[in-house]
DNA sequence: GAGTGGTCTAGACCACAAT
DNA sequence: TTGTGGTCTAGACCACTCC
């Protein structure tokens, strides 16, 4: 059959795809179930056995089958339910809703590290740290306070940097590329410093991003990201 | 070349993937460029152009290129530094990490939907709603109230659960295969209802995640989770 | 028209699992 | 040993882009 033949419909792969997740939609295949081996499909389907390859290689790496070699292919256990939630760089996030992004620059500082603060950054004690405090305004409304400690090893010239031109975020994705990260969304209230650079009261919640990021096998940043909790959400969809 | 005479290499493939890869993180080849065509690099590796073709299929599913058909691959832009936060079945978690969940129920009722419930759910006006509310608990201590509206067209049966001994979730997941959600993180103080259910005070913040879940086609559920700010957070990581 | 990616074929050899 | 999936080949025709 060729690709004229065929006319407007799917290719004979994606076609194959769908009538598997048809047959798991409807009950027809349950999890757990053995499905037909390629070579069965390959003939019902009358095509080669590799066109079924990539049709089932794909649902595999949607985690829809199993495939174990020398076995069989099987429906993959169902995934819970589960929302995944992205967390951008705030000045693309602003742009990209059309709004105007600014930054004030509040601390740019080396000092050395806290206890806690050497543990995070698995740094020896007396290690110096590059330090800075941004607040972030979509159209002039401040939306996130950025308390972000960064490893002078990774990124020596961060002092340098205009950071009313460049985000931190920008910057060190350009300077250290990211390997790794660890993060937590919390609910929490403003201390004074920050509820005074948000511009809200300090019994306004506030959600507060903490992430540390990992670069060539080193601790790049430990940050703090405060939301007012009135005026921002992490938001998405998936399917 | 057969796979023996390979020996332990990757198959060839994944070379070819980890080759542009490496071009990538080398900065050989920066975001937009134009890579070598599928039969170049079929050449250059001495393998089928079906061999490239997967390499390139793969990485272009992976969205580090951008294939245009008639034109040739790109290196796609770069990636946010982004962070994924994943919320799971709050029973099974709590299972995870060794303690023990217990749930009381504190609302089981039909009723009549909201002006904001029937858009939300799109459905008519007069529409009649499942609803429950649900506190848990993580070892005695009470960890999120969870306030869902359920769509009777999709669990017709779901009043007659005993969610004692299935959550909601659970029983969803079973009944309507999900097919497509949203979702919301918001930090927001209590209301005087869930304050008392988490044993919170009603100046102590809470995370909140609003989800609406679509199952054939339809809105099956709309669900706010509220946990108490100092008792939890959203954390997770990724490399 | 030349060159690109998109798809497909009809074989092949291999590693692994079940028996 | 048989049957499964994992990979690869050396072609082919097509749709599309760019010149």
């Amino acid at each position: 059959m060729t690709a004229q033949d065929r006319q407007e419909l799917p290719p004979i792969f994606q076609r194959i795809k769908d009538y598997i997740l048809g047959e798991i939609r409807s009950g027809n295949l349950l999890e757990g179930d053995l499905i037909p081996t390629e070579l069965a499909l390959a003939a019902q389907f009358n095509v080669a056995r590799m066109t079924v390859n990539r049709a089932l290689r794909e649902l595999t790496a949607e985690q829809i089958l199993v495939r174990v070699q020398g076995s069989g292919t099987y429906v993959a256990q169902q995934k819970y339910q589960a929302t995944l939630v992205t967390v951008k760089n705030i000045a693309e996030e602003i742009r990209n809703r059309g709004h105007i992004h600014k930054s004030t620059l509040h601390t740019l500082e080396q000092k050395k590290a806290t206890l806690l603060l050497t543990k995070q950054f698995e740094l020896h004690n007396d290690a110096i740290l590059f330090h800075s405090v941004i607040v972030h305004f979509e159209n002039e409304i401040p939306i996130q306070v950025e308390d972000r400690w960064v490893n002078p090893n990774i990124a020596p010239d961060y002092l340098l940097q205009d950071f009313s031109k460049i985000t931190p975020n920008e910057y060190l994705m350009a300077t250290a590329p990211l390997h790794a990260a660890e993060y937590s969304i919390e609910a929490c209230v403003p201390t004074r410093k920050v509820a005074k650079m948000l511009a809200i009261e300090l019994h306004n919640p506030c959600l507060v991003l903490k992430r540390r990021t990992h670069s060539n096998g080193h601790i790049a940043s430990v940050a703090a990201f405060w939301y007012p909790g009135h005026r921002y959400r992490f938001a998405g969809s998936f399917s």
